[in-house]
Order: structure tokens, then sequence, then C-alpha cells
DNA sequence: TCCTAGTTAATAACTAGTTAGTTGCAAGCG
DNA sequence: CGCTTGCAACTAACTAGTTATTAACTAGGA
């Protein structure tokens, strides 16, 4: 095998990232993650130091990946709603990761994560005070339950999870119309 | 000491809900829920078998209980979703549960829970058909929205549950009028 | 020849689970 | 009552296997 350093880093990473998906990190175990790659043991903790470095590292790089992928747009929640809807259909292992880094790193605090956070929460701001957002929720609350709608089909218990579940499309449907139904304008 | 079997179950148990909780099945150590029981680390093995059916004890008695005890009302959701959402306040340590749960027991089918998600898309049904409630959505697309929302709060990031919360009361109400907004009457 | 990628094998620490007992309690019996 | 016998609750120490981590080594390329 020809010696290329960041190939082999990919190749861990990769496999890192699908071993921490299914186990967590207390779960994972780095002799699969070797075995995996496939990559020597002593080589995970060369590039990375140790396991929960390793978490971290591919932590940081898929996460941020997967947030810049779908632009935020305040005066359209239901369209952002349902482009996540799609980015967790198509990548569900990374909704695992955030989960088990919900989970096991509760004090985690990612800077970028924060600043996309707030970039969130200042978008719709100006746009509750353009008059673009109904303003009957703050910010917070507001992305609070649109990110909560948009992964709600990931939310189920095993057992629901086993009842036939809608076609895509539909699943999608719900999602979006369900923002829809949260920001539109008082309905009291 | 006293010798009281069922005392100790009962200490293990709780020491058990508190362990798994903290650091789900993989993570959670049978020394440390000795030592908190306090009990002696054989007595875990001679009641419950092993570390992974003491899980699956915990979290029967454990989340069966608490679903019991939030009543369903399929023609008042919001009115549900509130209760769900207070007894989740009080008790985080169930939310963390079901979440382990979902992860590390992907094919768990627990009969008890089944039976109350049935019971509760059945109760959705007949309030449909009575025309109690919205048609725009199936029972299951209805109880996966509304679980969603109930949970909201708790789906937050690290980074996000930094940031400063409102107060309880008025969480409860983004939460339950989320609800109420989703299952009003046609909105087009 | 030197530096770095990669390998091998070892190790120290930890973990679930077991074993071989000891302790308290109460029923049975004289 | 006093004694003992059976039994379940309880305990401490241990084992067999696993795990993360590292030190010592080999080889490829500039």
């Amino acid at each position: 095998m020809v010696r290329d350093s960041d190939a082999t880093r990919a190749r861990i990473l990769d496999a890192a990232e699908a071993e921490f998906a299914a186990y967590g990190i207390a779960g994972a175990r780095v002799d699969r993650i070797a075995e995996n790659a496939p990559a020597n043991k002593a080589l995970i903790y060369k590039h990375f130091g140790s396991k929960d470095e390793l978490f971290d590292t591919v932590f940081a790089q898929r996460v941020l990946a997967f947030v810049d992928k779908v632009d935020f747009d305040a005066t359209d929640l239901p369209a952002y709603a349902g482009r996540g809807f799609d980015l967790y259909e198509a990548n569900p292992t990374t909704l695992r990761l955030t989960t088990w880094y919900q989970l096991e790193r509760p004090h985690g605090q990612l800077e970028a994560i924060k600043a996309s956070n707030a970039a969130k929460l200042n978008a719709i701001k100006e746009a509750q005070d353009a008059g673009l957002l109904t303003s009957a929720y703050t910010p917070l609350e507001l992305l609070t339950e649109v990110r909560a709608l948009m992964m709600s089909w990931h939310l189920h218990t095993p057992e629901l999870a086993m009842v036939r579940q809608p076609a895509r499309a539909r699943r999608r449907e719900v999602v979006v119309e369900s923002v829809r139904r949260l920001v539109q304008g008082d309905s009291h």
C-alpha cells in the first residue's frame, strides 16, 4: 500500500464517523475503527491523540459541513425546514452523531455552532422587525419549534419507527406544512 | 443494616436509572451503580441478571409509569401536549432514558409501548371521524408532530441550551400554542 | 542518510460477571 | 425457652477477557 498520510487520515475519519454514529462515544471501539478504516490502531493515536479527540474532530468536521449545507432563510421558514428535512433524510448518521453529542457532551460549546445559532437568531429577529415573519414567538422560540418539526420523523421510539411510515415526499410535506402553520399570522 | 430484599432491589433500580440516564448503556458502570445504590455488585446480578437486563428493567418500569401518567385526549391535543411538557419538565431523566433507548436499542419492541401507541393512533382516528380533529394529517403524522413539539425544548444542542431560555410557563405556552396551530382547521 | 508513514507487540488499567463464602432471621424441635 | 438447622440476603475477593494507549521497531521516499 502506498504511503499517504492524508488518505489514511481520511479513511480513519470515515470509519470513525460510522462507528461513533452507530455506538456513541462510550460504545465505540478503537479497534473496530482501525479495522474498518483500514488503518493501524496506533495511527489513530498518532493522528488524533485519543478516542475523545477523534470524536471531537469527526463531529466538528461532519456536523459543521452539514450545517453549512442548508442555507437559512428567516423569511421562509417552511422552505428552510423542507431543506433541513431533505438533508436529514440524505444523511441520517449526522443526526445520530448530533444526538450522541447532545447526550455525551452536555457541556460541548463549539464556537462554529454558536456562531451559526447566533446568525439564525439574528436573521429571525430582522425578519420579524421587517414584518416578514410572525412576532408571536421570540427568535429562540421559533428556532426551537422549527428544529423540532424538522427532525420530527427521526424522534420516533423504535416501536413507533416500526409502524408503516408515509412516503418521504409526504413526510416532507407534513414538516413543511406544520412549519407553515406555526409561522402563519395570528390565528385567534 | 437490616436485610430487606425489596428495599435493596428498589435502591438498585434508582441508582441504575440515574446511571443509565447519565451515561447510557455502554457508558454505564455496574460498579458505580452498586456504589451509589448502595448495594453489593453481586446482588445486582442476582436480582437482574446482567447490565443489559438491568437497563431493560429500569426502562420498562420507569418509562411505562411515565407514559401512564399523562392521559391522552385526541380531541384536545394542545392540552395533551401541555401535560406531556409538564411531565418532561418534572422528569428530565426519563426523556434521556428514552433517547438512549432509541440510540442503543434500535430494535426494541416493548409491547406496552406498542399498545400505548396503537391506542393513541386509534383515538386520533376516532376523533377525526367524529369531526373533532383536523383530517389534514393522518393519525401517525399528527402523533409525530405533536410529540416533536412536546419535547422541542429538550432537543437543543448543548450550544443552544446555553442561551437564556424563556421561563417554564412561557415554554409551555409555546408548545401548547404550536400544537394548537398545528391542529386548527384548514388554513389555505 | 534522514525523516515520516506505517507496523508489531506489549502493557496497564478497567470491566462485566462469578465464586466461595459469611451473616442475620425465623421456623422446627426438645 | 434455648438450640439448631435451613435459607435467603449479603459481601469481598477474584477472574477472564477487553480496552485504550504506547514504546520499539521497519520500511519508503526525498
